[in-house]
Parts: structure tokens; sequence; C-alpha cells
DNA sequence: GTGTTTGCAAAGTGTTTGCAATTTA
DNA sequence: TAAATTGCAAACACTTTGCAAACAC
């Protein structure tokens, strides 16, 4: 558990983003990027951070999960009525999805493949694939 | 126009789901299923109500969506934060979706073929997958 | 010091619900 | 007439926003 206080990972990634190193934020950046990729909406972070001692607003996670987002450090995933998954993961992969305990899981990528690509229609062109699996 | 005060297919389907044929959801299932394969959103068949001259509220009509998806009828389809899709076509088949119209369309079943299923986690299993083909 | 960020409370959006009045069978 | 349905208004859950105080550079 090096770097308590530094936090040079998580300064150096809010620097890419153009995003002031403020306390909130180097510790939501902890939260989300420590341990490996995973799936967080706003409200476990925001648990997190309290069970972790972590003065920040609700507002200021909706604010920064934005702003990582909009940075393209983070991606969105909507499967369900309200309510917004932020991966780590973004990079091109898929995902399980546990509708009993309303998880997302990643997929390994070699897990899928689609055969052929479908066209775009006229004028429009793919951004991108996403495939969902759903368990239960 | 046939049918216009008999509504018997409507009266039929809604029979089959095990709901009565009221006013508001004859008039429904006819803007839902007359006119082949659609997705609609609630707000959009408010409307679309509103001015084909029918009243119904809204509430009604959120109420019948969701009766009829839990009939099988209709499915839900959820992109975007804060708006529910529903599909009248059941069937097993994919979508693209056009982040500027903020649409659904259907791709052809023969568009797409995944080449390996993924396991499912252990004491899960694979309810459906769902692959979302994103154009702009 | 200047511009950015925070956090509260209020507002916003889409959806659900309680319940009295109405409609269906 | 008994049970189901409607529709209003209120409640909900999640998210965004306005703005004064606090903070970063």
């Amino acid at each position: 558990m090096q770097d308590i206080e530094s936090y040079s990972k998580e300064r150096e990634r809010l620097k890419n983003a153009n995003l002031r190193p403020t306390r909130q934020r180097l510790a939501l950046v902890r939260l989300l990027f420590a341990a490996g990729n995973r799936h967080a909406t706003a409200e476990q972070l925001y648990d997190e951070a309290q069970h972790a001692g972590i003065e920040v607003s609700l507002a200021t996670i909706y604010n920064t999960l934005n702003q990582l987002t909009a940075a393209g450090l983070l991606r969105q995933v909507i499967l369900v009525q309200g309510k917004t998954f932020f991966d780590t993961n973004t990079g091109v992969h898929h995902h399980f999805f546990d509708e009993t305990a309303q998880q997302l899981i990643d997929l390994p990528t070699s897990a899928l493949q689609l055969e052929d690509l479908p066209q775009a229609p006229p004028g429009k062109s793919i951004t991108s694939i996403d495939i969902v699996v759903r368990i239960r």
C-alpha cells in the first residue's frame, strides 16, 4: 500500500485529463483505478468513499465521473433504467450482465467474434459495437 | 384502413395477454402493432395518441406498456439514461442505435453471428444476448 | 489574485404509485 | 355488482445545476 500520500499515479491521470488534482478527485481516481478494471455507479462510489473516510459529495462524484468520461478515461454503460455504470476499461471488450445482482462482468475479448459486420445505413458510420450477455 | 370500429386484432392480442380491452389499450395496441415492428418510448406514444385524438394519460401508457411487456408482447431496450424503448419485435434480433437521432433500428438477424458463445459463470445461465451497433 | 472546484439545496427527467371515480364483465 | 382500469397528483430514483464559499495555481 505504497504511495498513500503522494498520489503520484492519480495526479498523473488527472493531469492528462486536464483536471486539477483536488483531494476529492485524487481519492475518487484511486478508488476507480487502483485495483484494476472495475464497473461502478455513482452511488457505489459514494458509499465506498464514505466507508473509507473520504469526504466528498454525491454531486462532486457525478461531476468527476462525467469529467473523466469526457476525457476518455471512463466509459458509460447503461443497461437498466435509472442506473449508469462507469467502466474503467475503455478498450474494446464486452460484458456479462448479471440481472440478479445487477452487476457487470468483463468478458474476455477473445470469447466473442462477430462473423459479418453489418453495413451502416447510408450516411452513417459505426462508432462502436456493444455486446451484452445477460445471465441469471 | 379497415377495422376502425371493431379492433378485432387488438382485442385478440389483449385477450391473449389477459388484459381487458379498454378504449385506451385498444388504441395503444393499434398504435404499437398496426404498422409492423417498431420501437417506441412512452412519451412518443403519448404524443402520437394526442395527435390521433385519443384520450389516454401518460400513467396509463406506462401501465399498459409494462403489462404488455410482462405478457411477452413487448421487450424493453435501455441504452440511454432516462429513456426506455419498447420493441414490438420480441424475437431474436439486434439493433443499430443511431446516437444522433436517438433511434433504434432493427438489424437483419442474418447480419451478425457470434463465433463462440462465452460460458456463463458457475451457477449462472445465459438468458439472452444483446448486440447493439452504435452509429452516427 | 484569478479561475476552478466543491457541496448544498433546488430543480429536472423519466417512471411509478395511491386512491377515488369510472368502466368492464 | 364485483373486480379491473383509469388518471390525477404526489412520490420516486437518479442526475444535473445555480451559486456562494473554499481551493488550486
